[in-house]
DNA sequence: GTGATGACAACCC
DNA sequence: AGGGTTGCCATCA
């Protein structure tokens, strides 16, 4: 697989529950800025399962799924069980988005 | 090769 | 709070 998205995935799995990243953040960790709708693309085509897909939102706080789909119905459902609140389909990004602590961070410094 | 599309985002009204 | 514009670029028709 192309190492991008590789690096993508593997940073998705970082982020822990309760907590959500913005497309372009994940983007910018994984060392690839300006590219979110690669992240995008990424969830969409790759294999999720196993990753938490469902804590990736728009900046806005969004949830970039199309209202009332499986997925958007699915994504928020993933989400309320976790304990993130969400106003309509959107989440508080001030409140919900993940920071990376310092452990994280040395992690991702090993890449 | 060309144009459209898209699980985005930053700006500017 | 919305809507339009532009930047981004892999995919696909």
């Amino acid at each position: 697989m192309d190492p991008r998205q590789q690096a993508i995935l593997t940073l998705l799995a970082l982020v822990p529950p309760g907590r959500v990243v913005s497309y372009g953040q994940l983007a910018d960790l994984a060392g690839l800025p300006g590219r979110a709708r690669l992240v995008g693309r990424v969830l969409r085509t790759q294999d999720t399962s196993g990753l938490p897909w469902h804590r990736v939102v728009a900046a806005s706080g969004r949830i970039s799924l199309p209202r009332g789909s499986d997925g958007w119905c699915e994504q928020r459902q993933r989400l309320l069980q976790e304990g993130v609140l969400l106003k309509g389909d959107r989440v508080s990004m001030k409140e919900h988005q993940w920071r990376p602590d310092l452990a994280a961070i040395l992690m991702l410094m090993e890449q």
